[in-house]
DNA sequence: AATTTATGCAACCGCGCTCAA
DNA sequence: CTTGAGCGCGGTTGCATAAAT
């Protein structure tokens, strides 16, 4: 027996492609608007939360789906959460292409790999069990340094810290007698050093209007380039700033980097930003109080003097 | 090859805000 | 002023898949 629409059954879980398609419709027709009618008009069995929330993370024509974030956009992503905190939403209009639930599970997916980090750093000889953990665990991220006295985790092909598909079988754990977590992570000012860090001053993206105002269809051109920072060249130009004989000073004294040089935001003229965000109190929620989870993000590491 | 475990992502839930009736 | 619908957001969960054992 058939139901009455606003009867219909409310179907939950993953969506098939003919609620595709059928939402789709739905959106040429009328704009991503009133997404109860959806259900009222008996197009589909779903909640307008539901079909809004398939639409806006899965349909819009302008997303990056199935794509990883790309080093610049772990940057921008780290950056304005420890600027705004876990305004996913807000931090998603910074970047092209990017849902608030993308953001949110980057961070998330981001947080445990630290945790893990964290955890295989406080344990140096670690249990059996443990050890498949931190073989997981290690990527450049853990900025493990080379030489005597530290591990070696470059394999020399990695050029940007998005990809790390296929990485566990690139490091080595712990026990290996070549890898020691660096010491600056138990170095408590260190630990205090990201709040001495300036913040970038980025621009949203003007999110263009997704609907062609005569079709309604939507066609969004794709978004430019989504802020006023200069296109980097992984580990290069990146730490242009550098140069800036004032860039030293945001670092407390006596503390120095071994290897690398943290990342510093910048003000889109190319010169070290170092702006405060005086009215953003709102600290990074990572649950890692002593031990700031975004520490290992301001270590990139640079090409060594030869290879400039 | 089979099983276990970890990971990443899609989707749901609850809460709060806005706005119109 | 109140109320309820609609919507957006952040947190959480469950599942499919990959990787390890």
């Amino acid at each position: 027996m058939e139901k009455r629409k606003d009867e219909m059954v409310i179907r939950k879980g993953p969506w098939m492609a003919e609620e595709d398609e059928i939402l789709k419709d739905y959106v040429k027709k009328y704009g991503p608007r009133d997404w109860s009618s959806i259900r009222s008009k008996g197009l589909l069995p779903r909640t307008g939360k539901s079909c809004r929330l398939r639409w806006v993370n899965k349909l819009k024509p302008d997303l990056k789906t199935g794509c990883k974030f790309s080093a610049e956009e772990e940057r921008v992503v780290i950056d304005l959460q420890a600027k705004f905190g876990n305004k996913w939403a807000r931090i998603a209009t910074y970047l092209t292409g990017r849902t608030d639930n993308d953001v949110k599970n980057f961070w998330s997916t981001r947080q445990k790999r630290l945790g893990r980090i964290r955890q295989a750093s406080s344990s140096p000889l670690p249990n059996k069990s443990q050890r498949r953990i931190e073989k997981i665990s290690v990527t450049p991220e853990t900025h493990f340094l080379e030489g005597p006295n530290f591990g070696v985790v470059s394999t020399g092909e990695e050029s940007s810290s998005s990809d790390w598909s296929g990485s566990r079988s690139k490091v080595e754990n712990f026990e290996g007698t070549k890898m020691q977590p660096i010491p600056e992570m138990t170095n408590p000012n260190f630990l205090h050093l990201e709040t001495n860090l300036p913040l970038l001053d980025y621009m949203p993206i003007e999110k263009k209007p997704c609907y062609d105002p005569l079709t309604q269809y939507p066609f969004p051109p794709l978004p430019e380039p989504s802020m006023d920072l200069p296109l980097l060249t992984e580990g290069q130009d990146l730490i242009t700033g550098l140069s800036d004989t004032n860039f030293l000073g945001v670092f407390p004294q006596g503390l120095n980097f071994p290897v690398g040089m943290p990342y510093f935001g910048f003000d889109g003229t190319g010169q070290i930003s170092g702006k405060h965000d005086r009215d953003n109190p709102v600290m990074p929620d990572n649950g890692f109080d002593d031990f700031p989870v975004d520490m290992f993000d301001y270590l990139e590491q640079l090409p060594t003097s030869s290879e400039r």
